[in-house]
RNA sequence: GUGGGCGUGGCGGAAUUGGUAGACGCAAGGGACUUAAAAUCCCUCGAUCUUUGAUCGUACGGGUUCGAUUCCCGUCGCCCACACCA
């Protein structure tokens, strides 16, 4: 019996309304069954959705669908990161408010999202430019400064002297403002900042417990908070100016203390910038140290530059042993003291200063095998590899670095000049951002009161919406009223602060606001801690350092100012991959998919201009952006194939934790294979709707069904929904044949009914309007999306006969079909008793045969 | 440079963590149906050879093992991250 097509157009919208009248996905949260968070990471409102979108999106959908189905409950809501500089940047450039341009985004976005047709709690959305949103931040920032986490330090920042603004390290393009082309000043401004780095040691130690993440991740951030464990001491000074008595120094290597032959400052060192005040010469050089490291290539390629100052340093072991003090270019203020002892026979950076200052090179240790000094290579062996130690502070020995570490340390520490110190490359977090479009900092400055807290009664801080972006500068600074306000401490004239939160705050604690977006305070601590840890969060490898850092200190920041009782907000996290495409290339620059044609004889694919037939280029498969133009709308595919095609595209083949090839002929096979289910099911449905018969009679798609079942859902467990999409076309294939008999007879066993129903169940989170199409055509009355999973009943796992391969001397030569319970002796003799062993042993006796029960047998002759 | 990962057909990728290599899909070729097309269905599809079979084959070279895509050593190549971190 022929049927219609599958029309998304009209069914999609049908049951997106159908699950949104029903309420489906409104989570309670005073729900009794165990709870399963689901997050996506929110999306900045840019305009429309891209192609990476929908991907993200799928990915929880698909897992949020199916916790679902397996009886949690399951939240998984949404919201924005809408506060930032594109915004601002659209009003300078169309004229139009931030707050307008992002709501307007927003609602544009949101209905893109819906076409998608994703299990989202939408009674729980809201963007964090929502004066409700960002008045709780405020609290909590209050919060963080009454417990000490908030402080203030001065830094610098890239200043465009036109615009009159702060640039982000993006806006600065080869050293001028992206905007007015002005060259950039460093200008140091008094910052406000979260004390990230009190939580240091727990942050890096707590990554152990993240055992669902990505190892990956886990090792950037251990590498981003940078623990090193060294010797803390001071160099004494000879013939350095007025109050510089000492050079504060850190070194990771105590066991050479016996071995330097220099020390160096930074440029930035105030001992460099007190002697630049004095020489010209030191004052260029300082310039110049200052003008290397805007890009990471220079900084490669840079040479090892320094300057001697002509001060002496006195080793603290020995004040009558002196070294010379440079600047050098390879010294950074902002790691350790901004100084460093250098001993070129260990460390090949110092060596090649060393040689090129014609310095002394004195080896701590030797090789156990060999007495050959350091040349132009330094000897860095492993810390755990024992060597000879010739010059340190104890008499010559053999040790491995690590000992003679921990006893130099001893040592230092007992003689009294050193101190076991623990140095983190982690920094405090810098918040503050000159610019309009963030949550205002809470803060007022007052003369006689110094810096005051705003009082929680007289939050929110909010935007004021009468703001031009027609002067430079920033629109809050030059408001004619609003900040001058009174102090609340004394009540004379003061003014607001200006500045507003790096955007990263924002996002540092959305997914706990969703546990209770309508609370008046920050959270209800009681719906937090019962959803969060958040259970699945799935996102891009780009946050896996800043974003979930900050993320983590913020909860820790939370956890002790008492609005949540948890420190990692992450239990579960996956990093997917990008979708990428082709791009296309013509005589006049790039051009779109859907401006090409592409044609393929024989296994050559060439492509040919849509409107006049010129040939393009095919060129290399990329991340999808405007600028190669090879990208796909989301909505053109939606209105094309349907949402659903689309959600099976983005999980079919690739790995979700690799990028996807976006590909015509891929989407076209993800339709086809929607159609496929639809007109299989479609053309039986009469015989599934009243199956008939003995279930008996259909063994083997009872087998495949279960099976299928059980695999799909692991699959879908461990989010390998590839293999997951794999096993359904596999159970597709098998129900081929009996639906079609089904179509032809008008009648249906009750096992293919159950296979159907299995199928229907499997497909409903990956494509959930084609899977309520296909049950409401069997005669199903409620929802798929509101069905529990099936369970498989294992008793069809088993099958009583197994089919060995055979292997004679490691290479398969055959099967043996036997029963499931045969004993060794009894494989081994029906082995024994086949043609092709029988023949590959020429009548000799076996060495030895291997059985691997219901595995595999190997015969060794 | 340091750290991590990876290398399987024309392509995306499977392979129950040592047990039949190439599931499933794409592309390609052949066929059926059709006046024709679309759609659908069937067949072939790692390489080589003396083609009802055999040999080789998971980047390359070794090793361990009855058995290696999987474990070990070495080489080559690619990708990602961090990067003058004292």
């Amino acid at each position: 019996m022929p049927v219609e097509r599958y029309n998304p157009r009209a069914a999609e919208p049908k049951w997106r309304e159908a699950w949104d009248s029903a309420k489906l996905f409104e989570t309670k949260n005073n729900d009794p069954r165990p709870k399963y968070y689901v997050l996506e990471m929110f999306p900045y409102p840019s305009g429309r959705i891209h192609m990476g979108h929908v991907r993200n999106y799928t990915l929880g959908d698909v897992l949020a669908r199916y916790r679902k189905a397996k009886g949690f409950n399951v939240l998984h809501p949404m919201g924005w990161d809408a506060f930032g500089m594109p915004a601002e940047n659209a009003a300078m450039q169309n004229k139009v408010h931030p707050k307008d341009w992002t709501y307007q985004n927003i609602a544009t976005m949101r209905t893109q999202l819906k076409s998608m047709g994703l299990s989202l709690d939408w009674s729980r959305e809201f963007a964090t430019c929502d004066v409700d949103y960002y008045h709780r931040q405020q609290m909590l920032f209050i919060d963080f400064q009454a417990k000490g986490l908030v402080g203030r330090k001065v830094s610098k920042v890239n200043w465009d002297p036109v615009d009159q603004t702060v640039l982000a390290n993006e806006q600065v393009i080869d050293g001028r403002g992206w905007r007015s082309g002005a060259e950039v000043e460093q200008r140091e401004l008094a910052q406000w900042v979260f004390k990230i780095t009190d939580y240091a040691q727990d942050l890096l130690e707590s990554l152990d417990g993240l055992d669902q993440w990505p190892e990956k991740v886990r090792t950037m951030q251990a590498n981003w908070i940078g623990k090193s464990e060294g010797l803390s001491f001071s160099f004494g000074l000879v013939g350095a100016p007025d109050g510089f008595d000492t050079l504060p120094v850190f070194t990771t290597r105590p066991d050479t203390m016996y071995g330097p032959t220099f020390a160096a400052i930074a440029a930035d060192h105030p001992l460099a910038k007190k002697l630049a005040e004095n020489n010209p010469d030191i004052a260029a050089f300082n310039e110049q140290c200052r003008r290397i490291g805007t890009s990471a290539a220079e900084i490669e390629t840079a040479e090892k530059l320094g300057f001697d100052t002509g001060i002496k340093v006195t080793h603290p072991a020995d004040p009558s042993w002196t070294l010379p003090l440079f600047i050098a270019n390879f010294v950074l203020m902002d790691y350790g003291t901004g100084a460093i002892i250098g001993c070129p026979a260990h460390d090949q950076r110092d060596l090649d200063f060393a040689r090129k200052y014609d310095l002394p090179v004195i080896d701590v240790f030797l090789p156990l095998d060999s007495d050959e000094r350091v040349g132009n290579t330094a000897f860095v062996p492993l810390k755990t590899q024992p060597v000879r130690y010739v010059q340190w502070v104890g008499e010559p020995c053999t040790q491995t670095a690590y000992e003679a570490m921990s006893r130099s340390l001893e040592i230092f520490e007992k003689d009294g000049w050193g101190t076991r110190e623990t140095q983190f490359r982690l920094r405090d977090w810098g918040i503050s951002r000159q610019r309009y479009w963030g949550c205002p900092i809470p803060m007022i400055h007052c003369e006689s009161c110094g810096i005051v807290a705003v009082p929680k009664a007289d939050l929110p801080v909010k935007l004021p919406d009468d703001v031009d972006f027609e002067t430079p500068g920033n629109p809050l600074d030059r408001h004619p009223t609003w900040k001058h306000v009174k102090c609340p401490s004394c009540g004379g004239e003061a003014r607001r602060e200006t500045d507003t939160m790096d955007t990263f705050v924002d996002s540092s604690w959305y997914f706990t606001r969703f546990t209770a977006p309508w609370e008046n305070e920050p959270t209800d601590r009681k719906a937090a801690n019962e959803w969060m840890p958040v259970d699945q969060y799935i996102g891009g490898i780009e946050h896996a350092i800043l974003h979930l850092l900050y993320s983590r200190f913020f909860t820790r920041a939370m956890r002790d100012t008492g609005h949540v009782d948890l420190a990692e907000p992450f239990k579960g996290l996956f990093t997917q991959g990008m979708v990428v495409h082709e791009t296309y290339k013509g005589p006049s620059g790039w051009v779109t998919p859907a401006e090409i044609k592409i044609s393929d004889v024989d296994g050559k694919r060439t492509a040919t201009l849509l409107s006049d037939g010129s040939p393009i280029e095919i060129g290399s498969i990329e991340k999808m952006s405007k600028s190669k133009k090879n990208v796909v709308d989301p909505d053109d595919i939606i209105d094309s194939y349907g949402a659903d095609t689309a959600r099976l595209f983005m999980i079919s083949d690739s790995p979700p934790e690799r990028d996807v090839i976006w590909t015509e002929a891929g989407a076209d096979a993800s339709h086809r294979f929607v159609q496929r289910i639809w007109r299989l099911i479609a053309e039986a449905a009469d015989g599934l709707k009243a199956p008939q018969g003995t279930a008996a009679s259909d063994q083997t798609v009872a087998k495949i069904a279960h099976r299928t079942l059980k695999h799909v859902g692991e699959d879908i467990e461990k989010l390998a929904f590839n293999k997951a999409v794999a096993r359904i076309y596999e159970l597709v294939n098998a129900l081929h044949a009996p639906l079609t008999e089904a179509a032809l007879t008008g009648t249906a066993s009750p096992t293919l009914r159950q296979a159907v129903d299995f199928l229907i169940a499997m497909i409903a989170p990956m494509m959930p309007h084609l899977a309520e199409e296909c049950w409401a055509e069997v005669g199903g009355t409620e929802m798929v999306a509101a069905r529990a999973w099936p369970d498989f009943d294992p008793s069809f796992l088993v099958d009583n006969e197994v089919t060995l391969p055979i292997q004679i001397n490691g290479k398969k030569r055959g099967d043996l079909t036997i029963a499931r319970d045969a004993d060794q002796s009894a494989v081994e003799a029906a082995v024994l008793a086949l043609d092709f062993v029988q023949a590959a042993l020429e009548g000799r006796q076996p060495k030895k045969i291997i059985v691997v029960p219901q595995r595999i047998v190997n015969v060794v002759g």
